[in-house]
RNA sequence: GGCCCUAUCGUCUAAUGGUUAGGACGCCGGCUUUUCAAGCCGUUAAUCCGAGUUCGAUUCUCGGUAGGGUCACCA
């Protein structure tokens, strides 16, 4: 009475690297299969000589690993030719298949002859577990080449012969595979194979609604790691694009979506893939990073960046500055483009100043000087040590600073040490720049403005 | 074009034969004792169209429309 144990396929071609359509397959199928304590198969569907290639199923072994993803058993087509020979063979011996005389052609000095299905031309019916039956007329695919000679089978043919071989229980793919479930139908029972069950999702989509591909945006998972996602992140978004727990919860880990995994809560229509969303699942799990470890990588990250500006790299002050960068990143990627824009500059090297910028909208330039020339004989009087804390820096100033008007003293004291309109507020430059060096820049806007 | 699939805010989605059609992302606005960022609060926004069934359809049926997929000696 028990079912067969649940055996699932990713079946990746290797013409290209590992794509985010394949990551999702990948994913769906490992979900399914765990769920259901069953096996994950992976298997190298290169066939194509002419386009597959190592280095490509390489890097979808290396990205679905990276995602987190494993399987228990490993295959590739390429070296199973003798069981589709053996099975090509008996299907011709029983008269299922023949093997087409008229359209022999050389090649490297030998007569090549495909081989075609003898199509009885019925109606399949299937059920599939995302959209319930769905009927084919068989009738137009005639007899379908399966095979370009003997000892060289075609896709479908050695998909058949490998999922009956292998015992696969559940075909989980993308529906763009729909149409192409009759044709392997057919082989399938000219073979005398057991049906597995069939279950089509629907596609990624790309910012335009059509299929996801390179031309509407970033299709290559190794992007997406090379841009500093967070492989739980991605994973975590691609798993619930197109797929709604019975929880509604959206923020899930590996283990979680397993629990949670029902393949009928799969939806029935294409989801677009969106960047914005993704990234903001990125810096949910940024957030949640241990201190450490994200200043670790902060820190290399800033020293790269930074050196690569011809600034003065000091690890001392970057060490201070990841807290200040986590809240204002969502990949990692941003961090390089925030150096990159020179939005930390300030910190490793002097400022340069636009005079007119340095009062702000709330001051003249007068009462700019006034008030700059009072926070220096404020910050004066706080001793270096005490100059660490922004709160006391802050508590120093903040008496004379609501007394002549917030925006009219702080934006000049911000701007004289950042030299930025737009920056964290002056009370953390402060204290990260430390007391002698604040004075210094304090002073020299004030240099600059009575200048003029 | 044939065949097949799909149809709720801009996007991802929830729900039900009877709801003020809910949530998330984004957008916009406000608050957060200067700007930016973050955070908090809030606003805006959807059942593709037309018939039918029904007391009542977004939900069920049919038709249309739109979008997508697929039509290889690729996978």
């Amino acid at each position: 009475m028990t079912e067969r144990d649940v055996r699932v396929r990713i079946p990746p071609s290797p013409t290209g690297n590992c794509h985010v359509g394949t990551a999702r397959m990948a994913i769906i199928n490992f979900l399914f299969a765990r769920r259901h304590s069953g096996t994950v198969i992976f298997r190298s569907e290169d066939t194509d000589k002419e386009r597959g290639k190592q280095e490509f199923e390489d890097d979808i072994v290396i990205s679905l690993h990276w995602l987190g993803l494993d399987w228990d058993e490993f295959y590739r087509q390429s070296e199973r030719t003798d069981m589709y020979r053996e099975a090509l063979r008996s299907l011709i011996d029983l008269g299922k298949a023949y093997v087409s005389e008229e359209e022999s052609k050389k090649e490297a000095g030998r007569m090549i002859r495909v081989v075609r299905l003898k199509n009885p031309g019925t109606n399949v019916t299937f059920t599939d577990l995302i959209r319930g039956d769905i009927t084919f007329d068989t009738t137009e695919l005639g007899d379908f080449v399966i095979a370009r000679s003997v000892d060289d089978a075609l896709y479908h043919f050695a998909v058949v012969v490998d999922d009956a071989l292998m015992k696969i229980t559940h075909v989980i793919r993308g529906d763009d595979h729909i149409s192409n479930t009759p044709r392997q139908i057919l082989i399938q029972e000219a073979l005398g194979f057991e049906r597995p069950k069939y279950a089509h999702y629907p596609l990624l989509l790309g910012a335009d609604k059509s299929k996801l591909s390179k031309r509407t945006g970033d299709t290559a998972v190794r992007s997406y790691k090379e841009e500093g996602y967070i492989p739980e992140a991605f994973l975590n978004y691609i798993a619930i694009l197109g797929w709604t727990p019975a929880s509604q919860r959206e923020i899930l880990s590996l283990p979680e979506m397993i629990e949670e995994f029902d393949i009928k809560d799969l939806h029935k229509s294409g989801a677009v893939f969106d960047i914005e969303k993704l990234r903001w699942f990125n810096r949910n799990y940024l957030q949640k990073i241990p201190a450490e470890e994200f200043g670790q990588a902060a820190l290399g990250i800033m020293e790269e960046m930074v050196s690569e500006r011809g600034l003065k790299w000091s690890s001392g002050t970057g060490a201070q500055l990841y807290g200040m960068v986590r809240e204002r990143i969502s990949v990692w990627k941003d961090l390089r483009v925030l150096i990159d824009d020179g939005e930390l500059d300030y910190f490793f090297s002097e400022p340069r100043y636009n005079t007119i910028d340095i009062p702000g909208k709330k001051s003249a330039p007068e009462s700019a000087i006034k008030h700059l020339n009072s926070l220096r004989e404020i910050l004066a009087n706080i001793s270096e040590t005490q100059f660490r804390n922004q709160e006391t820096i802050k508590a120093s100033v903040w008496n004379y600073a609501t007394k002549e008007g917030t925006g009219a003293v702080l934006w000049p004291f911000r701007y004289a040490l950042s030299g930025l309109a737009r920056s964290p507020d002056p009370f953390f430059i402060a204290s990260v720049l430390g007391k002698e060096c604040v004075i210094k820049r304090v002073a020299s806007a004030i240099r600059a403005l009575s200048a003029v």
